[in-house]
DNA sequence: GTCTATAAGTAGATAGAC
DNA sequence: GTCTATCTACTTATAGAC
């Protein structure tokens, strides 16, 4: 009985936690850092600010914590694309872009790197840790699905570390085109993220389409 | 003898002018809007944070200044570059694409977007002034260029904006990349401005190169 | 765990002397 | 044009009651 009642603590506890991280990260992502105060994160949560610091000892921690808790889903369900060894490399290799996309553009963990860049030199832990948790494996992840194809002869054999620059740029950077220009109402027709995402996609595959050895 | 006087004055008002806003631009670049105080500015300029209102009246006027003036240089030399019509149009391509690496990379006009993205919502007209004024016509001056060699069937008739996409995307995020990590060591292991610059210039050739019509 | 109250510091911005 | 001094508002963070 002691156990379930404390299972039970923990649970709410949690489930505060990852209330309050949900919260701030959507408030982190469209305000940014600085712009984002605790007091704000405390109110949209409807706690008090001191009670938002029973949680996370300080603003800081609350950072670190949205940025590399909840990143391990979309990793899992990339990693579940990639792998599925009934598909031929290449549907699978479309599949990951458009992941890769839908991430990117529209769930909060694709949004973060502006984040990131804000406050790098402030506290290098935490940009670290989005490396090494959340790129470095997603790169990885491609790179096998690569190291597949070519092996299989289906895929040309491309620089690794160009396709990664050239998959993940323009990905990256229409999100933040997105961030920057939120306010314009002409919005999708200047970047239209249909055309964009479907051009880009099949001219990366165009580009390995097994043209050399 | 008054009108040279008044010259004179206007050449030195202008000269603090520029000399401040050159410090803010990195200071914004380096540390983002809301960690860059006025104090800081004006510190690094020599002067106090009073004498710093009196060239420019809040804290946005700098930060407008800094965004939108300036930028002209590096859109002529680019213009320059890409109407040299002694030149054919896959060298003068290439030729644009190093220099908008050398401009996002290493010089302050090319790394504002994370900056834009960062107050976008608190200054629309900024955003909007960056990309009319900076943005648009750099993207319009790849577009005849492209253009050109469509039309003398050098160039494949790529869709315009996909192609624009695909050239400035892995340019701002390699940009936005350095700044996430620029505590790393081994940033330049890892993300290796060279290789990634020739692979990217040699695929987004070989991607135009005159394939179909 | 959540609250009220408040400390300690810093931001943007201004008044007025020189 | 530049300074000293100051104001107001807001920030992160904490103490202690309930």
């Amino acid at each position: 009985m002691r156990v379930s009642t404390e299972k039970t603590k923990k649970n709410r506890q949690n489930d505060r936690r990852a209330e309050i991280i949900g919260i701030a990260k959507h408030l982190f992502v469209e305000n940014g850092f600085a712009a984002t105060s605790m007091s704000s994160v405390a109110n949209a949560v409807g706690l008090t600010k001191a009670s938002l610091y029973h949680h996370f000892p300080g603003k800081d921690d609350l950072f670190a914590a949205c940025v590399t808790e909840g990143l391990s889903d979309e990793l899992l369900a990339l990693r579940k694309i990639a792998e599925d060894s009934e598909t031929d490399p290449k549907t699978r290799m479309r599949a990951v872009l458009e992941a890769l996309y839908e991430t990117f553009i529209f769930s909060p963990a694709g949004r973060m790197s502006p984040l990131i860049a804000e406050v790098s030199r402030s506290f290098p832990t935490v940009a670290r840790a989005f490396h090494d948790d959340y790129m470095a494996p997603q790169h990885e992840i491609l790179v096998q699905l690569l190291d597949e194809g070519v092996a299989s002869g289906r895929f040309a054999d491309i620089e690794r570390k160009v396709y990664l620059h050239m998959v993940f740029g323009p990905i990256v950077t229409l999100s933040l085109t997105r961030e920057m220009f939120a306010t314009f109402e002409d919005l999708d027709q200047i970047f239209p993220v249909e055309t964009l995402r479907d051009g880009h996609i099949e001219n990366m595959l165009k580009l390995i389409g097994s043209s050399q050895t």
